[in-house]
DNA sequence: CTGAAAGCGCTTACAG
DNA sequence: CTGAAAGCGCTTACAG
């Protein structure tokens, strides 16, 4: 690949003016050696060697999507990606970062000190770590010299910045709104509450909106699961079996929810008018079953956007403020409910 | 950082002895001082830094996975990856790549000058395309300098690494089905096929099947759109609105098969008995609808696999032959036939 | 406005 | 078995 000094030959310069007019540093170079240059640089069709140029400015534009994966029991590790709402999220962040000019490493994260050696190996710029839970931020993600935002992540202590949706509320209203329409006996499903994260937030909201409306809560109520329709599937075959005990489901993600759906349609439970449900995500998918699954949509491409917002203000040393977005939610009504 | 050079120190030794000890020339160190050089690196938690390393070797362990994304018309441009099936086959090839010491850089790709900059940017060590058609093939990647291997692609011209599954054969015997169960007037749906690539493959072999079982096609059989659910719907209307032409439909994905579906029940279409629909791709979600979808399944994650496995063959250089890997389908009978 | 020198952290040949 | 030197391609002070 022809280099710096080449250039610099061509045009009968020192390598360091032909640096100054890659880096448009325009003060320091004469009009005319300046367009000469450029013309070479044009013509041989000159790009950096990130590599050098990374070696010394110790900056490396190399932004790294982390999932975390330290769930040794979790059947699905090795196709998270099944979920949609993954790959809609990461398509939004890499389109965002690619417009500032930043590079996407994608990694799954199964142990602490490799996500170290590696931000240290590549003198990553920032991270972007998707839905860990509060375990993962004090091992794996703890002691991380770069800018770091969680998404879909709650810490227990503050000091992280996270962009969240509205989990809580969003909970709240889905729950509120079976209620409304005449269930009592609501059930929910989700991925282990145990620890801090989506699914606990999201297990508070149905909590209260039972309490608030006088219903007692059973601890039967709730079932624990993974987050992936088969473990819906699971799910929903318990549920059917115990029929007689609900009337409503609130499910904690939309695929989840198709599992669950799927087991209640195979042993002739009705939906909604023997039990009810409502998932969580707007997934266009659930748009695509029968009867259409009620949902509490939150956007995705805007919380990509939202998630390189953030990072590159941080990596960029504009702001070193903690932010906590939390992005708004909307209840959809479909023929679930 | 800590570098090589204070390991030296503290060694007191040379640099160019701590360099062997981490590259494992154990025949150029002793015993005795290569002990006492790697309890230092331990202690001191040290890690490479790539930059450097990469500047001298001209390699940088960097797959690039490169969606393209020429299509200016596409309206889905910007969610590809909401077909699950993308987000399973970069799930797949991470792990495998991971599994072999390789990074994986994530990159949709919009214009030809990009990815070349990109690659010697970054000397990036192989690429991995995924759905390229012919036109891209001959401008976008033509004339890159690293092994390259595409994925679901096929080239007018040989002389590429590809890996594909059996898409005729997969079309072939969906549409075979179809015909054997009675149908006769069958559609199909897809992306554009004017142009060589999965979509065309499959209509070939729809077409083939036609043929061979006497049934003569007819131009407004086939309906164009987009790889996408939406797409779907859109020709679902199209289908529903000529529902006396068809008595089945095949499609060429899964995603586009549930959007038609769903357009095909809105109408008061039955499935099968009115419309029997087959799709492609073996999608989990395939399962979860009611009726649950016909389709010709392939391996995602064996397909991920084998594209690691062929393209470091060539990035380290233990082949040079063309690799044509055809992975084999198989057709899954379900009730919307 | 222009350039010579040093250095980023590592590896590659070569000498001893 | 060990080390001094050169160099990968770039940028960062600094001197003129």
């Amino acid at each position: 690949m022809i280099s710096i000094v080449e250039i610099a030959k061509m045009a009968r310069v020192s390598k360091m003016t032909v640096s100054n007019v890659i880096n448009k540093k325009y003060d320091k170079v004469s009009q005319e050696t300046r367009e000469r240059i450029e013309k070479i640089l044009a013509e041989h069709n000159y790009t950096p060697n990130l590599f050098a140029r990374n070696l010394k400015s110790n900056k490396s534009k190399i932004v790294l999507f982390a999932i975390p994966q330290t769930l040794e029991n979790d059947p699905n590790k090795n196709s998270t990606f099944s979920n949609p709402f993954y790959g809609e999220l990461i398509n939004s962040v890499e389109y965002n970062l690619r417009k500032s000019g930043y590079f996407l490493m994608l990694r799954f994260i199964t142990d602490e000190e490799v996500l170290n050696k590696l931000i240290v190996n590549w003198n990553i710029d920032g991270v972007v770590v998707l839905g860990a839970i509060n375990r993962e931020i004090n091992t794996v993600f703890k002691n991380i010299e770069v800018p770091i935002v969680f998404v879909d992540t709650y810490a227990a202590e503050s000091g992280f910045d996270t962009i969240n949706v509205e989990d809580y509320k969003g909970a709240y209203d889905a729950v509120s709104y079976l209620i409304e329409s005449g269930k009592r006996k609501i059930a929910m499903a989700a991925s282990s509450v145990l620890e801090m994260g989506v699914a606990r937030i999201r297990y508070d909201g149905y909590r209260s909106a039972l309490e608030n409306n006088r219903i007692e809560f059973q601890e039967n109520w709730f079932f624990e699961g993974f987050p992936s329709s088969e473990s819906g599937e699971e799910i929903g075959f318990k549920i059917a079996a115990r029929k007689k005990d609900f009337d409503a489901v609130f499910v904690f993600s939309d695929m989840m929810a198709i599992g669950v759906m799927k087991s209640l349609r195979k042993n002739k439970v009705k939906i909604p008018e023997d039990i009810a449900i409502v998932g969580f995500d707007g997934l266009y998918i659930g748009d695509l079953i029968e009867p259409r699954l009620s949902t509490v949509k939150q956007n995705i491409v805007a919380k990509g956007e939202k998630v390189v917002e953030v990072l590159l203000r941080k990596v960029q040393g504009h702001s070193s403020e903690i932010e906590q977005v939390v992005l708004p939610v909307e209840l959809l009504k479909k023929e679930s409910v």
